[in-house]
RNA sequence: GGGGACGUGGCUCAGGGGGAGAGCGCUUGACUCACAUUCAAGAGGUCAGAGGUUCGAAUCCUCUCGUCCCCA
């Protein structure tokens, strides 16, 4: 180990490529190889094979990867299982788009070779998203890599559909669904995303059939009236109870249609009377069924009238509107037209308004699957992490409806079912060959393929062999954690539930964590059409990705959005830098002779602990809490605190104390006997608490850490797979560590009084300490740190020391004075008013522990340690204030 | 209409019943033998507002205001 080979600036390019491929070879991703180990699973939510990854993978990803190599450390028979997500529409469409480049269609190439075609996409896609998680480092078990459409996750798609269909879950028919016109295909309740639209309210007359007068509706689709059935008022509305059981005439169609009375309608809205048209509207759909009404559709599938529209056939949704509403005022039946602002819902997919239809599909029965994974989540079998999201999960099934499954595209699991002339459809674990009720062969398989969501219901289990027992499947489910984001809480966590506890009668996952989204800078979402989305990759590919990784986990408090900001980024690339210097730092000094063995002796707790200097047992005791809380922090999935913790400790505690310290014993102290044994100790304490913090550190920045430890003398095989630290009580001591605090303090004050005369470090000056006789000892201890750190040049330590004439001063505590003896180049003014601040500090301080103790009901009430610690800051606050006024009254 | 989140120094955000924190930015000084992607020192906040619970509230509860999200 030279300084050529560890250049001053970690360059992470090489490192990272070459490390992945350390940890490949090693084959040290791969789960099941020591069964005594206890299994910890987690099963990665595939990602879509559509494209590349974005932000939100990224961080979804690392999280993943912090949770599975931080167990693997910890000494379990960590699983973390890959793979990848068929997408159906998603990936249909960009398929099609590229069809579309050439001026084809996918009906130009038929099926058969459309799905050629997918299937090398889904190659090249594929190929693209694996490099992907191998650049961020993830530590999957790529031996175990699956995929939805691949052979088994489809032999579960299968008998999960045929089993349901079988017990009646599934079942087929003519229900309002919503239409997507672009995709062509109907979509799930949640597959719509609602948006607010400015638009109209339209107030239309339908005139009583007998009789004079008329009924005033108000709708924001005047072109659906031609689909309307009935005029619908609330039961309790005294202005229309005369009307109800009363026919009005359409207009324009002239059909009679009956005013109904339902609970539904809200009587605040608009003239309190709506119109009803069954089979463009869900809630329309609800009263239709109910009162048995008549469904008209006038929209078809093609976003155009239907022959059913009289004569707007033909006309497409937007033309058809103002025709009729232009027709409507010609005959003086529109009342008035009214701004209005409503819900608009829109494919999740492409964004086009979706329209809801009554169309034949297939749909899950909901209730009898949804009970059993509310139960689950209500007695704790699974727990979301934040808590919060348990209300948005369990809310969302107290209230869901039945799912409709079917698809009308030809990428995704064809429906296994056949229909027969005969009229039988028949729906097997086998493909049929010819029809059990007529016995004809002229079978013809359902179109249509599953919703995308439905084979990831089943993904927990699916991808270790389901419906085989395999080892896998006994081993490693259920699984420990699913890491996924709010988004897709009802997408695809709460079906996973009701699959694994339907199929597997076990809860898919104990633990759900559940983290925000990554947004720009300016707190918007990214997005493909704003433009604003930072590629993962690319910052990878300039910054590295530990640094990436870094940013996004610290970013990142539990269950909430984060801002991805150049700033943490670079914040990121400056730790990394970090923990490369501080190795190089101890690697450079254990370098030896050329040929050498470094000649260091190594720190082992509980041997020859006599010979550790206090600053030795200061950075082991810091470096034992850190341990402790890095742990602790992790367990509670609070992954961003804990890698601030590492930050903290490595920089602030390692970095510009403990290094800092050792130099007086690696460079400091001369060629005797005693002085190499220093520095052999030292170097030994370096490195434990080196390579203990590169452990530490190896969860959230694992390619620099390996790099790193690869050079530690004695390391085993490898940091991926090196034990976790444990705190040891031999590492605590805190006598020792509130000691050195006291030498901190003291540096601290000194360099603050050197910096109001604008002394440049590095020049000496004379301070004299004076401390309390027990302060005393341990700073004549540490006085050589003192003088090297404060560039404390002669430094006296008296504690019958007397103030020199002219002087700064500066009171740390109640047990040392310092003061900075400088002759003419004081500013008794700017003295003056420093240390009255810091006189108001302390008074305000005195004040507020005052205040408390002079409350009975706190001594009473208040726990003994706080009612001691206040006790003690009064002290200290009112020794330091006589001393501070005394110094005052010196200088006035 | 229902549910939820957020409001902390100039910016972005952690934290969370018992002396207000970080990074960035800012001011001052330093190319100190690991690192200028650095080091040292410093300025800067009535923790949105009001009420309540408590010996004690930035932290828990209620309400108000503001920002945002989800669901209907």
């Amino acid at each position: 180990m030279t300084r050529e080979i560890l250049p001053p600036a970690y360059d992470p390019h090489n490192v990272e490529e070459r490390r992945y491929r350390f940890w490949l070879e090693g084959d040290y991703f791969r789960a099941g190889k020591d069964k005594s180990k206890p299994p910890f699973t987690i099963v990665i939510p595939p990602p879509n094979i559509t494209g590349s990854l974005h932000m939100g993978h990224a961080l979804d990803n690392t999280i993943q990867d912090v949770i599975i190599r931080w167990r693997r450390m910890q000494g379990y028979d960590a699983l973390w299982l890959p793979g990848t997500d068929h997408a159906g529409i998603a990936t249909q469409i960009r398929v099609e788009e590229e069809l579309a480049a050439q001026g084809l269609t996918r009906h130009d190439l038929g099926r058969e070779r459309f799905l050629e075609k997918v299937w090398e996409w889904k190659e090249i896609y594929h190929d693209r998203i694996v490099k992907q998680l191998q650049a961020l480092g993830a530590s999957c078990d790529w031996s175990r890599e699956r995929f939805t459409m691949d052979e088994g996750c489809s032999r579960a798609v299968r008998k999960v559909f045929v089993d349901l269909y079988k017990a009646g879950l599934i079942y087929r028919g003519d229900y309002m669904i919503n239409w997507c016109p672009r995709c062509h295909t109907a979509l799930s309740d949640i597959e719509v995303e609602h948006e607010e639209k400015e638009g109209t309210l339209t107030y239309i007359r339908y005139p009583l059939a007998e009789g004079d007068g008329h009924i005033t509706v108000a709708t924001t689709r005047p072109e659906t009236m031609l689909g309307d059935t009935a005029v619908a008022v609330h039961p309790a509305d005294e202005r229309y109870r005369h009307l109800v059981g009363r026919k009005v005439i359409l207009p324009l169609l002239n059909r009679e249609i009956p005013v109904i009375a339902d609970e539904f309608v809200d009587p605040a809205f608009g003239t309190g009377a709506v119109k009803v048209t069954p089979a463009h509207d869900p809630n329309d759909f609800e009263m239709g069924m109910r009162h048995n009404l008549e469904f008209i559709t006038v929209i078809g599938e093609d976003g155009k009238m239907t022959a059913a529209a009289g004569p707007y056939a033909g006309l497409e949704l937007e033309s058809c509107r103002q025709q009729v509403v232009a027709d409507l005022k010609a005959q003086g039946l529109v009342e008035k037209i009214e701004d209005y602002s409503h819900a608009v819902g829109h494919c999740h997919r492409c964004h086009s308004v979706v329209e809801p239809l009554i169309s034949r599909q297939w749909f899950v029965k909901m209730k009898p699957l949804a009970g059993p994974a509310l139960e689950a989540v209500r007695r704790g079998q699974t727990v979301f992490v934040p808590p919060r999201f348990t209300r948005i999960y369990e809310n969302w099934v107290e209230n869901i409806r039945d799912w409709c499954i079917s698809r009308q595209l030809w990428w995704g699991h064809r429906i296994p079912a056949w229909y027969c002339p005969c009229g039988e459809i028949i729906v097997d674990y086998e493909d049929p060959q010819s029809c059990p009720a007529c016995g004809g062969r002229e079978l013809e398989q359902d179109p249509d393929v599953l919703d995308t969501w439905f084979s990831s219901a089943l993904w927990p289990f699916s991808t270790m062999g389901w419906p085989d027992r395999t080892p896998d499947l006994e081993r490693y489910f259920p699984t420990n954690v699913l890491v996924t984001g709010y988004d897709i809480i009802f997408f695809w966590v709460a079906r996973m539930m009701f699959m694994s506890l339907r199929f597997m009668e076990e809860v898919p996952f104990r633990t759900v964590y559940i983290h925000g989204l990554v947004r720009d800078a300016l707190g918007r979402k990214m997005s493909k059409s704003l433009g604003n989305g930072v590629d993962p990759l690319e910052v990878i590919a300039q910054y590295g990705a530990d640094t990436l990784r870094f940013t996004l986990v610290t970013g990142q408090a539990p269950g909430n959005d984060q801002r991805f900001r150049q700033e943490s980024v670079e914040a990121g690339r400056n730790f990394a830098n970090k923990v490369w210097n501080a190795s190089r730092f101890v690697l450079m000094n254990l370098d030896g002779a050329p040929g050498q063995a470094p000649d260091y002796v190594p720190f082992v707790p509980g041997a020859a602990m006599e010979k550790l200097t206090l600053e030795d047992r200061w950075i082991l005791h810091r470096y034992n809490e850190a341990v402790g809380r890095v742990t602790a922090l992790l367990e509670a999935y609070e992954l961003g605190e804990a890698a601030r913790q590492v930050y903290e400790f490595l920089w602030s505690d390692f970095c510009d104390w403990y290094v800092e310290f050792s130099k007086h014993y690696l460079y400091g102290a001369g060629e005797t006997e005693s002085s190499r044994e220093a520095r052999r100790r030292t170097l030994g304490v370096l490195i434990y608490v080196l390579d203990g913090v590169l452990r530490l550190l190896h969860p959230f920045m694992p390619f620099i850490s390996e790099e790193i430890w690869q050079h530690l003398p004695e390391r085993q095989s490898a940091l991926v797979v090196a034990p976790w630290p444990q705190q040891d009580s031999r590492l605590e001591f805190p006598v020792e560590a509130k000691a050195l605090s006291l030498v901190q303090e003291a540096i601290r004050a000194v360099r603050n009084l050197r910096s109001q005369v604008q002394l440049p470090p590095g020049q000496a000056a004379p301070v004299i300490l004076k401390p309390s006789p027990e302060a005393a000892a341990t700073l004549e201890q540490l006085r050589h740190q003192l003088s090297r750190l404060a560039f404390a040049e002669p430094l006296t330590i008296d504690p019958a020391a007397e103030k020199p004439a002219r002087a700064l001063t500066a009171i740390v505590g109640d047990d040392l004075e310092v003061y900075l003896p400088l002759a003419g180049v004081i500013d008794i003014e700017a003295e003056v008013s420093r240390l009255k601040k810091e006189l108001e500090q302390v008074e305000r301080e005195l004040r507020r522990a005052e205040g408390k103790l002079e409350n009975p009901e706190f001594l009473k009430k208040a726990p003994p340690e706080v009612v001691a610690k206040e006790k003690a800051r009064f002290e200290e606050g009112s020794i330091k204030k006589e001393k501070l006024e005394k110094r005052l009254q010196e200088l006035q």
